[in-house]
Order: C-alpha cells, then sequence, then structure tokens
DNA sequence: AACGCGGGGAA
DNA sequence: TTCCCAGCGTT
C-alpha cells in the first residue's frame, strides 16, 4: 500500500481526541499550532483551553492587555510566542478585518508563523497541499527511509522537506499531515517505538538494516550556561515587595521578576553581602537581611542552569512603585519566581 | 549557519 | 542524567 495511505489509515484509527481536532477554524487551529511548538500536547493542552475560554475569537485576544497573555502564557515557555501571538492577533484583527491569510504564502509573513505553522494551518483550513516537517516527521522519515543526513544540518532540511513533498497525499494534506506527526507522537517513537505493531514495518529500512534507535541522526548543541541569580525580596510593613519587568532581548523578556543581582561566579554567603551591587540595593544591616533558601535553588532550562538565592529584606517603607503583595499573582512571572511566591507564604508579614 | 529561547515528561 | 517535544527569530 502507499505510504500516505498506510499513515491515514492508521490515524484514522489511532488519532487522539482533541479540540483542535473538530474544527477547521483557523483562530483555533493557528492558536493550537503557536502552542505546541516545541511543546509537547500534554503541556499545551490546558493552556489552549484557557486561552480559548478567555478569547474566543481573535478580535478579543486583539483586545486584551500583552500583561493578561502573557499571565495566561506563564510557565508554558519561550515567551515570544506569547508576544507574536498577541502582535499577530492584532495585525489580522485590524488590518485583515479578523481573517487569516488563507494560503501558504500568506500566512508566513504573520510573526510567529514559520515554515512549518504556515503548512500546517494552510493544509489543515484550506487544503493546501503543503507539507508540515516537525520533529515528529523528521523521525518517520529518517527511519522509513534509513536516512544519515542530520535533520537540523542545512543538507537534512532541504532533503527532508523535498521528500515530505513527495510522499504528501495531495487529495487531503491537512489529514496526511496530521497523520505523520500523529504516528511519530503515538508508534514512531523517540524511544521505544513500537515496531511489532507498526503498519510500516515490512518496508521499514531502518527496522530492516538495524538502525532504528541511531535514527534520526541530530548535531549537538551548544552547552549549558550556568547563571547565579541573587533575587531580593523586599518585603515592608505595608506587605508591599518591589518588582520589575525584564526589559531588553534574554530570557523571560516581558516577564517580572524581584530585584536582580547576578553575578558571574558561584559566591558565597558572605562574599555576596559584600558585593557592592547588591549592598547599593539591599543595604547592608545584617538584622534585615536574611538568605530564604538554605542551598541554591536550581532551576534547571534546556540552555541555561541557573543557580538562586532569595532574599529577604524587611524594610519600613518601600517607594511608591511597590506593590502589594496581595496582587502580586496578576504579574506574568517565570516559573522560578511563582515556585518560590507559591513555597514562600507571604502571611507572616 | 549557528545560536538563544522554557518547561516538563519519559526512560 | 539525557533526550526531545506539532519551531521561530535573530545574528
Amino acid at each position: 500500500m502507499l505510504f500516505h495511505k498506510t499513515l491515514v489509515n492508521w490515524y484514522l484509527e489511532n488519532k487522539r481526541d482533541l479540540p483542535w481536532r473538530k474544527t477547521a477554524n483557523p483562530y483555533h487551529v493557528w492558536l493550537s499550532e503557536i502552542m505546541l511548538q516545541q511543546t509537547r500536547i500534554a503541556q499545551g493542552l490546558p493552556y489552549y483551553y484557557k486561552f480559548i475560554k478567555e478569547f474566543p475569537d481573535v478580535f478579543q485576544l486583539a483586545e486584551a492587555p500583552q500583561e493578561k497573555v502573557l499571565k495566561l502564557w506563564q510557565g508554558l515557555g519561550y515567551y515570544s510566542r506569547a508576544r507574536n501571538l498577541h502582535a499577530t492577533a492584532q495585525f489580522v484583527a485590524s488590518e485583515l478585518n479578523g481573517k487569516f491569510p488563507e494560503n501558504y504564502k500568506g500566512l508566513l509573513k504573520l510573526k510567529g508563523v514559520g515554515d512549518y505553522t504556515a503548512s500546517a494551518i494552510a493544509s489543515i483550513c484550506y487544503n493546501e497541499p503543503v507539507p508540515v516537517v516537525d520533529g515528529n516527521v523528521y523521525r518517520v522519515l529518517a527511519r522509513y527511509f534509513d536516512i544519515e543526513t542530520p535533520v537540523n544540518s542545512s543538507a537534512g532540511i532541504k532533503e527532508f522537506k523535498l521528500l515530505a513533498t513527495e510522499l504528501l497525499d495531495c487529495e487531503n494534506p491537512g489529514t496526511y499531515n496530521q497523520a505523520v506527526m500523529e504516528f511519530g507522537a503515538l508508534q514512531c517513537k523517540p524511544q521505544l517505538p513500537l515496531c511489532e505493531s507498526c503498519p510500516l514495518s515490512g518496508s521499514c529500512l531502518a527496522l530492516k538494516n538495524g538502525k532504528i534507535s541511531q535514527l534520526p541522526i541530530k548535531l549537538k548543541k551548544a552547552k549549558v550556561r550556568k547563571r547565579y541569580f541573587n533575587y531580593l525580596v523586599f518585603i515592608s510593613e505595608e506587605n508591599t515587595t518591589l518588582i520589575e519587568q525584564r526589559l531588553g532581548k534574554g530570557i523571560w523578556e516581558g516577564l517580572y521578576q524581584f530585584p536582580l543581582v547576578e553575578t558571574t561566579t558561584r559566591l558565597k554567603e558572605e562574599e555576596i553581602l559584600l558585593e557592592e551591587e547588591f549592598i547599593s540595593f539591599a543595604g547592608k544591616d545584617p538584622k534585615q537581611i536574611t538568605l530564604y533558601n538554605s542551598s541554591p535553588i536550581i532551576h534547571k532550562l534546556s540552555h541555561q542552569h541557573i543557580f538562586t538565592n532569595f532574599w529577604l529584606i524587611k524594610k519600613n517603607k518601600l517607594p511608591e512603585n511597590s506593590v502589594s503583595i496581595e496582587n502580586l499573582s496578576e504579574y506574568p512571572v517565570p516559573v522560578l519566581i511563582a515556585n518560590f511566591i507559591q513555597d514562600y507564604n507571604f502571611s507572616e508579614y
């Protein structure tokens, strides 16, 4: 049987019941695709429900303050997706009368929509014959055809895109595209794929050649960077604290945090208390400054390990721009900060 | 072409 | 630990 035919048959039998599969509404499909970039369905699903409930259409998303969008996105990671999502909603609402572009080329122009996402929306919503090539597709094709070209090399990107184009089921590209991805997620999994029950096992070259566990091949990425954060948690007698928004480029852009003193090396407790920058923010009265965590909290991201200390600093009064501790939960914050706020119950003050 | 960008689940 | 997830934008 044809490659695409086998996959679509498998898909119709085995696909998961997911909310964005019940519709061809481009707003819903677009939202789901942005959320699922580099994100597992299990992790993205609750966020999808939250967003659909809070913003039933593109106009309501467009009208929302960016902070509200970021707050709803909190915990999902890759926050530039949320900012681009919001910007694109505003563009579609105001410039396109609320109608998304109806083909690959037009969709590709939207912020946050790249080759994969434009192909996904165009094929699913408008039946345009364009192939998706995501992590699942790389894996399925690399194995089935025993291709050793690194999938994240420029040669690999070209080769797999071309192959995917040839394999595409032009009659129902949306269903086929979802079929390959679902097949990669459930059957042709990264670890311990289910080759015994695989409908393609008879013609899979990697299986035949005993190379399933070696494919796909990826080029190694850069090492993780270590960083050392000291957060200054001020607490006034009026139960207010100081927060700041992370500006400029870099991690957690646009999110809020406590005032931060970052050091280039790992310092002992006594040493940071002597740092000029630390003193200028926190003062040097040892009676008012205590370290909350007994050992550094290590927040591990795929590209950074952040060693964190939270310093509690009592003050009589704080500047006008301090915020009430009760209102802290309204601000979008990194998971690192959210965990602290939850763990440290401000109740004793 | 290479890098930066989150957080979490699975083995 | 290590891998990798319905990738994109910037440099």
